[in-house]
Parts: structure tokens; sequence; C-alpha cells
RNA sequence: GAUUGCGUAGCUCAGUCGGUAGAGCAAGCGGCUUUUAACCGCUAGGUCCUGGGUUCAAGUCCCAGCGCAAUCACCA
């Protein structure tokens, strides 16, 4: 190699936008003319945005308005100023701070520049006088590009239009911004765009901000909740050589040094049950579970759950913590959006304050008041299709005429739950969360059948706005009823089911060791979310959700068909 | 995996019956010391998602592909 290979490479130069160009123009003119660092160092003493505003004293400002309008008049005039002080040394009773933040807004008026910052807190403007700045800090000022991130010394003030605002002593870039940000009015809407590159979306979007603000509360809310109820939260393994404890697909990975197939798991189930067995009496875990299915408004392939047991409990156990839990988030959630719309006296807060939240979904307006509506599964079955569950007649006839597969020859339990599905759950009020309770015991593998009654398991649904937020279940701790259903079901697997399904022994050896009689009960958190922030979408309450790669090649590993 | 819709400047969007690619904001240059979607003048900016086809002529019509969205399927 005999030409000397630049640090930059021209091609990248010559295919950027005019965009780019300017603004790498711009960083190479910091750093090579007026000797400024484009990203910025360590900072103490910083304040969020929303703090600075909140130190805005109109008395201070008059008072200095006043203070540099006499001195003005007094140089005009030509009169010796009485204290021979410049104005910059006046006193000044406006407080002094020191704030950072990406540049919104950013206006040249000649010889004042003014520009809005954002942080995580909010907006806040910042005005810049050439009169009251070196000249450096002015430049800078005029150089500015929507998206760049400063920091600004000054003293809260306003402007004469009353906005409340810093009034620079001195402006320090912080990070040169080199690619072109959304436009500031319009933000982003393009969803693709949001989705896969969140940290636009955020900045733009201060909604988006709020949403995963909310939603790490939610989490604390919850963790707090649990704690309170003597919970103690735990990891197990999200890598299994087993993918048990729900009949999902799981993805499948590979162990290089150890040689075997590994799967994601799809339920932390089996092993907090375990857990049990050893001696905890209650615990949860938060965290993600990974099911290889199709992807629409209400399910992305890695999605977050609560899954707690609470050993000799029930799932009624269960019914009042879920109630009690997800009361309590939607009373905050309700609390939190009144103080939001803070004065105006609207429904919300209203309802809020006399403890009835109502939280709007969509069109919707859902009643969190306790306690929730609760229907038994064959009760609805009943209202819905007209003939009860055991009319094993009735159910394949009708079974038949809804055209669902082996309405012949599958067993009726299963074909109950399709007609139930079908047709009982559109029964459900959408606006009031809604417990559906006692399942048929076919259905529900893990979960003890009703003393007395062993065609229905004890197991409730909870159903808000038509999504399915979470199941519950007294828990099935007889070994040997439970290595017949598990047996039972694995029989029924088919070609495909049974590459990834199989007896987890290890876990019947603990059912063998002894359980005690426990409730469980998971709690999707992503819908949950979706419903206390009002978001339509799972992918608007997930930071990245899962995005087909564009562009570039995919990665086809051996054994890719299809 | 199926069906339908969408893909045009950095962003938000127009683009008529198939006939030279448009606007606002953003960008560059100039002006302006209190702006509030600032304003005024000038300038530049396009792989119309990709690849084929029909046509004298395609952003527009047809086919295929890619991505996204909605609905469905899958899914304790």
């Amino acid at each position: 190699m005999t030409d000397p290979t630049p640090d930059v490479p021209e091609s990248d130069a010559v295919d950027e936008s005019v965009l780019v160009a300017a603004r790498r123009a711009k960083l190479l003119r910091l750093r090579d003319e007026l000797k400024v660092e484009p990203f910025g160092s360590r900072l103490d003493g910083l304040i969020e945005l929303a703090q600075a505003r909140r130190l805005f004293c109109e008395e201070a400002h008059l008072a200095r308005e006043l203070a540099s309008k006499a001195a003005r008049d007094a140089a005009a005039s030509g009169a010796p100023v009485a204290s021979g002080a410049p104005v910059t040394q006046l006193p000044d009773a406006r407080v002094e701070v020191r704030v950072a933040g990406r540049v919104v807004q950013h206006r040249d008026m000649g010889k004042i520049v003014f520009a809005w910052l954002r942080d995580a807190s909010g907006d806040l403007q910042v005005s810049v006088s050439k009169s009251e700045v070196d000249s450096l800090s002015f430049e800078l000022a005029k150089m500015l590009d929507y998206g760049d991130i400063i920091s600004i010394e000054g003293r809260v003030g306003r402007t004469q239009r009353g906005e409340v605002c810093v009034w620079a002593a001195s402006v320090t870039m912080q990070c040169k911004s080199v690619e072109p940000p959304p436009g500031k009015w319009h933000g982003l809407h393009d969803a693709e765009v949001r989705y896969r590159r969140r940290y636009v979306d955020m900045s733009a979007n201060p909604e988006t901000m709020r949403v995963f603000e909310a939603r790490s509360r939610i989490l604390q809310s919850i963790r707090r909740f649990m704690d309170g109820r003597g919970y103690l939260e735990v990891e197990t393994p999200m890598m299994q050589s087993l993918a048990g404890g729900a009949a999902a697909r799981p993805f499948v990975t590979h162990h290089n040094a150890l040689g075997m197939p590994l799967f994601m798991r799809v339920a932390p189930e089996l092993y907090l049950k375990r857990l049990l067995v050893g001696g905890m009496r209650r615990v949860y875990e938060i965290n993600r579970n990974f099911r290889n299915e199709g992807v629409d408004r209400s399910h992305n392939p890695e999605f977050t759950a609560l899954e707690a047991y609470e050993a000799f409990g029930d799932y009624h156990t269960m019914l009042e913590l879920t109630e009690s839990l997800i009361h309590g988030l939607a009373v905050e959630a309700a609390a939190s959006s009144a103080a939001a719309s803070s004065a105006s006296a609207d429904a919300n807060s209203a309802q809020a304050v006399t403890g009835q939240p109502r939280l709007p979904f969509g069109d919707l307006s859902i009643d969190y008041s306790r306690p929730f509506a609760r229907v038994t599964y064959r009760e609805l079955f009943t209202r819905a299709l007209g003939f009860p569950v055991e009319d094993t007649a009735a159910v394949r006839a009708k079974a038949a005429a809804d055209h669902i597969e082996g309405a012949g020859t599958k067993n009726s339990w299963l074909l109950v739950n399709e007609l139930f599905e079908r047709h009982a759950e559109a029964l459900l009020d959408p606006a009031r969360p809604t417990f559906v309770l006692d399942y048929p015991s076919a259905i529900s593998p893990l979960t003890r059948p009703m003393r007395g009654n062993e065609a229905i398991a004890e197991r409730w649904d909870l159903f808000i706005a038509g999504m399915e937020i979470g199941p519950a279940y007294t828990e099935l701790n007889d070994p040997d009823i439970q290595r017949a259903k598990l047996t039972e079901q694995l029989a029924g697997a088919d070609v495909e089911e049974s590459t990834f399904r199989s007896l987890d022994e290890d876990f019947l050896t603990a059912l063998q060791v002894g359980m005690p009689p426990a409730g469980g009960m998971g709690l999707g958190i992503d819908r949950l979310v979706m419903l206390l922030t009002n978001s339509q979408s799972i992918r608007d309450v997930i930071l990245f959700p899962l995005m087909r790669p564009v562009g570039a090649s995919l990665a086809t590993p051996q054994g890719g068909t299809e």
C-alpha cells in the first residue's frame, strides 16, 4: 500500500447528504478553528430542566430588569454611573444554575439566540445574549444544530413574553450531533422507525419517554407490593434443557462447550415450584419468557411475566392478591395522570380521589374498582352457547357447525375450550376486569382438580379489554396425578411438538419429595403496562420490540430450511 | 404462514386521466438583541423501497421480492 489511507474515507463524505455534511463541517470547525472539544466531558452540579424552571422567581427577575434598565439609561445619557460597575456586576438575585440538554429548537435573532433544551424532565428555553456572554459561547450558540447536546451556566429569568428561561453566562458543547434528527414540529410518526431506532423516538416524542417512565414505576410498584406481602424475588434459568411449564413452542439454541441443545424458557413455573419444595413459602419472579409464535398487537416473542407462588394458598388466595395488585396499580396510574393534567378538575382526577380508578384504553374507559367481575367458566359457556359443557352431543354438533378441526374425534373438552374461546370470551365486558373461574380439568394439566368435582380445575383467567392478562391455579402437588396428566398431555403431542416436549423427571421427583399445597399466578406485564398507559400495541411498551432486519442479509444457520 | 393496505427530500405529507418531481419545516448564505410552528430574501437538496414487465412515455398500470401496519392463523 503506497497511498496513505485517510482517517475518514473519502467515499463516506461523498455519500453523505447535505445535512450530514453541514454538521460534519461544523464539527471540524469546532475542533480546528474554535479549539473546542465537541464531545464534552464530566459535568458536576447539573440540575434537571424542570427543576431549573421551578427556581424562577418573578421578584428577582423584575429587580434585575430595573437595575439593567437604569444602567443602560445612565450609559445612554452619558452621566457617570453611580456605582461604576458594569451591568454584569450589578447585584442579581436570580438563581444561578447549570443545566444540560438536547437542542430541540433554535432561533438565531442576530445578536440574541434562543434555544430550547430537552431532558427527561421536560423542555426549557435558554437565551444567549451577545452582550452577556464571551465570544466563544456566543459563537457556539449561533452554530447550534437541532440534536446537539449542550450545557449552560446562567441565571433563571424570563423573556418579555413571559417564557421562563436560563439567561446564559456561558455555553458549552457537550455532544455535537452528526445525524439529522426528525423534524422539530411533526416529530416522528413512522412506527417502523420508532421501534427500530427507539432512541430517536424517545428524544423526538416526549410521550414515549412518559410511557417507559411509567413502565419503570409500575415494575417498582409491583415489586414493592409483592415484597410487602412477604414474597421473595428470585431468578430461575432462562436457558433450560427442557422447556416446560407451558404448552408453547420454544426457541432452540446450542451450548458449544457442552455440545448440547438448550431451550429458551417458555415459563419459569417448574423451577419456581421446585423452590416451594425447597422450603420457600412465597416466591415470585419478574422476567422474560420466550415463545416461538406469531407477532401481533398483544404478542412479542419475548415478553415479561410475573409469576408468583404461595405455599398453603389456593387460587382464591391468588385472586385476592392479583385484584389487590392491579387495583393498586390502577389507582396510582389514575392519580399520576390526574396530577399530570393538574389543575383541570376533569373526570379522571375526581374519580381517582374517590378511589374509583377509571383509565382510558382506546375507546374504552376501564373501571378498575374492586371487586372485579367474576363469572364461572361453565356459566359463561352456557350463556354463550345455549347448552352446558357436559352436553357432548351439542358440543360436537356446534363444533362441526363452526368447522372446528376434529369435531368428531377430538376430546370433547378440547372442543369445549375452542367454542369457549370463540364465543364466550366475547361476552365479557371489556371495560370491566373479569375473572373467569373454574376451568375444565381436561385443559389444565398442572392444576389441582376441585375436591368433590374432579372435572373442574381450580383455575381462573383474568380478562381486561378483551386481553388475557394472566391465569392462576391451585397447584397440583400430588406427584402421581401430575405424572399421569403430563404423560397424557405428551401422548397427545404431534410430531413437531414431540421434538421439544418431554417429561421433566426432575420436576416429578421434586413433587415426590413433597410440595406444600399452593396457589400460583402469572401476569403478562407488558399487557398490563399497555392497559395502564393506554398503549394500543405491545410494541409501544417494549423498548426494543423484535423487528426483522432490514437491508443486511439474514444469517442462515445450518438446517435452516424453507 | 394467509389476506388487505402502505413505502415519494432529513421530518410531516401532496402528486389529478400514465405526459419535465412538489409544499411546509429542517439545511446553506445574508438580515434582525426578547423569539414562541419567529420572520424576510436568496440557494441547494430525490435509488419516488428493490427488481422485472406493459407503454412513445411509469411515482402512477401489471408481476415478483423486501420492510412495516391491520386482521387472521399459531399461542395455558
